[in-house]
DNA sequence: TCCACATAGACAAGCTGGTTGACGAGTTAT
DNA sequence: ATAACTCGTCAACCAGCTTGTCTATGTGGA
């Protein structure tokens, strides 16, 4: 009966080797100037209208910190910052072809991994695991956890 | 048939709760100084045998730093360090009553937090469900992945 | 219309948790 | 006996975040 303990641990060993496993693949393919934690803010930018301090409230963290991300972000050619069309103090944030072409790489590795889970469970079982987990999981905006 | 991507963010989404509910409820019974890390580190020191090398090996972290969270640990009261045996330069890392007060305290809030969800699932699905996980995660050391 | 107040982003300083590198003391293998 | 390795420590440094302050711009009520 003592199954939760072992289902915390497996839950976040899954969750390590998914972000390890897109993070490895994604350095492959030659991003490897990105690190997991970029992945959260590559999916708020690519989900538009950001600006600086969207982002930081989706990461959970200060405006400063995100302001420091965006600027390196900026600076390795993923993310551009635009005129805003409604607030002269603030910038869009968009992402650049690189940008779209690592968040692709990005989904691409996911789907892979999640592809090798789906292989080994059988398309039922996997179905019924994906349902299961929608009705588990909270909403709201996916962040860095520890 | 785009589970995948659903099913990637639903398995960071479940761990990140996990990982937050957890701190939080230890952090409410008095254990305010301990941060979500220190939950991998107690995990191996529990464990019982580990020098700061071994714990070091075990987060995937320099021996320095290990070294700077166990000088961090025994400050605050949660760990001790022995003589080793077997070993002059060694020295055995052992949980404190205060370390072993936490751990239980987290795992009782693990155990929380799964028996919501084995609940939102019927006990049915919920054994099912671990089941399929265990085909899945990886076997090691669970540590901080990003 | 004006003004008090809120908000976007920049600048600066400082902290924390990690890194690399070098070392003495102790252990192990040749 | 000695060479090579390992445990833990000291020191310097760096990345990523924090708090605090500031200017420019937007917003809403008297």
């Amino acid at each position: 009966m003592d199954d939760a303990l072992d289902f915390s641990a497996l839950v976040l060993a899954l969750s390590g080797q998914l972000v390890q496993e897109i993070h490895t693949t994604v350095s492959q393919q030659g991003f490897a100037d990105l690190r997991p934690a970029h992945g959260f803010a590559f999916a708020r930018i690519s989900a538009g209208g950001a600006t600086t301090a969207d982002l930081a409230e989706h990461l959970g963290v200060t405006k400063q910190a995100a302001a420091q991300l965006v600027e390196e972000l900026v600076r390795k050619g993923y993310v551009e910052r635009l005129p805003h069309p409604h607030d002269a103090r603030a910038r869009l944030l968009a992402l650049t072809a690189t940008g779209w072409a690592a968040t692709r790489a990005a989904d691409q590795a996911a789907r892979a991994a999640v592809a090798a889970w789906r292989e080994v469970l059988g398309e039922t079982r996997f179905g019924e695991l994906v349902t299961d987990l929608r009705r588990l999981a909270p909403r709201g905006p996916i962040r860095p956890a520890w």
